[in-house]
RNA sequence: GCCCGAGUAGCUCAGUCGGCAGAGCGAUUCAUUCGUAAUGAAUAGGUCCGGGGUUCGAUUCCCCGCUCGGGCUCCA
């Protein structure tokens, strides 16, 4: 008798070498049906491991994290089963679960890739294995005999030797294929199919199904562009038809929801051929709601204590020097124009002309703090491969901005610019927040490490400060300081990262900043950058996705179109259209060549707030037929009603 | 930058096994004057991404480039 311990702190007695898929069975049929793997003392162990005397037992099921982790583990391997099969003198690499589904990494001899109709015949022998329900089997044998069994595979050979000579925990990025001290472990199924892995693994393939193979895709074996381009197969896969079913319409909405697709249909920004990648220009709906959402920015930082600046687009080469960009940063410049002798670089980045207003003049500690904002436009050469819409371009604008403070008062400062980010984000619509606090690097920091031990008590303490979630990287901060990053997460469940606050110790020192402190000794000022919405024309992007074009009455380009039901009323649709306008709102009239049904439809497409329709009994009566965004019709509704409902919707939150 | 895929009318996309270029939507004009998501007809609209090659003939086949999409790397 064995007798193990469930997570409800009840007791279950089996028979000697009863295994895990036992114990489910001797639970419910149900269970029994839906188990993935177990764990065993809080290990993940196959169902088909003998239970250990007194252990903790815990079925995992396919629908909780864990089970799917490994159906989507399980569902690798039968790819690469079925890639090793149909492709003769391919290798294999690593083939981990990640978010929604998996991959695994190959290479096709020659060179050879894959396409899409490799993906269709891929995915049809993986459903053949998946019919043959064919058992996994872990064995574990030690490295030198691994090493044999993977003769014809350097990827796995690489894996096998990294495992048994280092230390494994260390290297994140071996994706649970093996781990251990000189022995390694493998499974099998099939006729012959074997891969290094740690597992566990479901107990046959029987158990997967619900899958499809997505994209090919280039990547870099071990995320390293020095080394060999694999080819990538994506999948996804998930517990029930239902729940795959689901995440193809998400995916489907996701692109529905695609600013790129949007900034066009609804006319806001294009990206011409003849400017270049990265590189786009704004319609005029686009660029009034740029217009509204910097000038309410600008509204807010003038109400918060900053000073607006402007800076020029170039500096010469001795700028970017002194700051460190050309050691560290040059890549991702445009090259210097060269005139007179000197070389002029456009700008990536504002701090070094905020700097140079800093130093413009003697600073006292009676000046400090002193924040500094510009919507400042910087160039960036961004890898072609990486350009992507508003969210990833060449020429943007951050709202930069530069606090120097004294070292007592970067927490409080601190505190204080998070709230007002926060509270800016919530204007904006944004309420869910994730954020992480980066700390020293252990390897190379400016600075002493009191210094980073006060500022990141700092970050920390704002954090809490405004009840925000946040997780910790340690020895994620950049070189010159410690840094918090803000995600939102928008309508559809997406994490964009927008704000960070970032505190600097490097270009004080750099250009030699200092302040006179109430005992005349010099001292050097703490410098803070913070971008808020990050990029305009990105949190711009970020925002037509959240909202899906239907930007907020506030935002919307066009609140409100007029529709005379017939050419009759056009003189009181013209009178209601100049009385909304007159009250400040953003109003245009249609006018009734085309039926009025055609038209509602053509404004509800733009996604225009109100559409007013107006015909006689309106005219008469000096009333209005409303058609909100996202409610039901409503008749009669007096002129005044109306122009004070829309107003109380037109100011910011 | 690297891997895979794509580029045909303003948009979405057919099509040509190498022989005068197509649809729907949109635009314009005319008719229609209508009470809440598509009125009808007509017309206009093309360097089939660019350059080179093969060919009697290339939008189609080949080569080189450009741009876009999905990834990798990077990142606001």
């Amino acid at each position: 008798m064995v007798r193990v311990l469930l997570p409800d702190g009840s007791a279950r007695d089996l028979p000697d070498g009863a295994d895990a898929a036992a114990l489910a069975a001797s639970i419910g049929r149900r269970l029994a049906r839906d188990a993935v793997i177990a764990t065993s003392d809080g290990a993940e162990v196959d169902l088909c491991t003998p239970l250990a005397d007194g252990a903790t037992v815990e079925i995992v099921t396919a629908g909780s994290e864990r089970g799917l982790h490994t159906l989507r583990h399980s569902t690798a391997h039968v790819l690469a089963q079925a890639v090793l099969g149909l492709y003769p003198g391919a290798t294999f690499a690593i083939g981990p679960p990640v978010a929604d589904g998996f991959y695994y990494d190959f290479e096709l001899p020659g060179g050879a890739t894959f396409s899409d109709e490799d993906l269709e015949r891929i995915e049809a022998r993986m459903r053949e294995i998946i019919a043959a329900d064919q058992p996994f089997v872990r064995r574990e044998i030690d490295a030198t005999e691994a090493l044999e069994v993977f003769a014809d595979h350097p990827y796995k050979r690489e894996i096998i030797e990294r495992v048994s000579t280092a230390d494994a925990e260390a290297d994140a990025d071996l994706a649970g294929e093996a781990g251990g001290d000189g022995r390694v472990s493998c499974y099998a199924n099939g006729e012959g199919f074997v891969d290094l892995c740690l597992g566990p693994h479901v107990p046959s393939t029987g158990r997967l199904g619900h899958f499809a193979l997505q994209r090919v895709a280039g990547a870099y074996w071990r995320g390293d562009s020095d080394r060999p381009m694999l080819q990538r197969i994506y999948g996804t896969a998930w517990a029930s038809a239902a729940d795959l079913k689901a995440h193809l319409h998400r995916l489907a909405e996701a692109a529905r929801r695609d600013h790129r697709r949007l900034a066009r249909e609804l006319d806001l920004v294009s990206w011409p051929e003849e400017l270049g990648p990265g590189l786009a220009v704004w319609h005029p709906k686009g660029a009034l709601v740029r217009h509204l959402m910097e000038d309410y920015s600008r509204r807010r930082h003038a109400e918060g204590g900053y000073e607006f600046v402007y800076t020029p687009h170039l500096a010469k080469s001795n700028l970017w020097e002194t700051s460190g960009h050309l050691d560290f940063y040059a890549e991702s410049m445009y090259p210097p124009m060269e005139l007179d002798g000197a070389a002029y670089y456009p700008k990536p980045m504002n701090c070094p002309f905020h700097v140079m207003i800093y130093r413009s003049g003697q600073r006292s500690y009676r000046d400090l703090p002193l924040r500094l904002f510009e919507l400042g436009a910087v160039y960036r050469y961004e890898l072609s491969g990486a350009v992507h819409g508003l969210l990833r371009s060449r020429g943007f604008t951050q709202d930069d901005s530069h606090i120097f403070a004294t070292g007592e008062q970067v927490a409080s400062e601190l505190a204080s610019l998070l709230d007002f980010v926060l509270s800016v984000l919530r204007a904006f619509g944004f309420d869910d927040f994730q954020a992480k606090l980066s700390t020293r690097p252990a390897r190379k920091a400016v600075g002493s490490v009191e210094m980073w031990d006060h500022a990141t008590e700092g970050l920390r303490a704002a954090l809490e400060s405004a009840d925000l979630d946040y997780v910790t990287d340690p020895g994620g901060g950049a070189f010159y300081g410690p840094k918090i990053d803000v995600d939102v997460t928008d309508a559809i469940g997406r994490a964009w990262q927008l704000s960070t606050l970032q505190v600097d110790f490097n270009l004080p020192e750099r250009f030699d900043l200092y302040y006179t402190a109430p005992d005349g000794q010099r001292r050097r000022p703490v410098m803070i950058h913070r971008a808020l919405f990050g990029s305009v024309e990105r949190f711009f992007g970020v925002l037509l996705e959240h909202y899906a074009g239907a930007f907020p009455t506030w935002l919307a380009p066009v609140q409100a179109s007029v529709l005379p039901v017939a050419a009759d009323h056009a003189a009181y649709a013209a009178e209601v259209a100049g009385a909304l306008r007159a009250a400040g709102l953003r109003v245009e009239v249609m006018a009734s060549d085309e039926p009025l049904g055609r038209r509602v439809r053509s404004a509800k497409l733009q996604k225009i707030p109100y559409v007013l329709v107006v015909g006689a009994s309106d005219v008469a009566a000096g009333t209005v037929g409303v058609n909100p965004r996202a409610a039901e019709t409503e008749r009669d509704v007096p002129l005044a009603t109306l122009t004070a409902r829309m107003l109380a919707e037109a100011a910011p939150r």
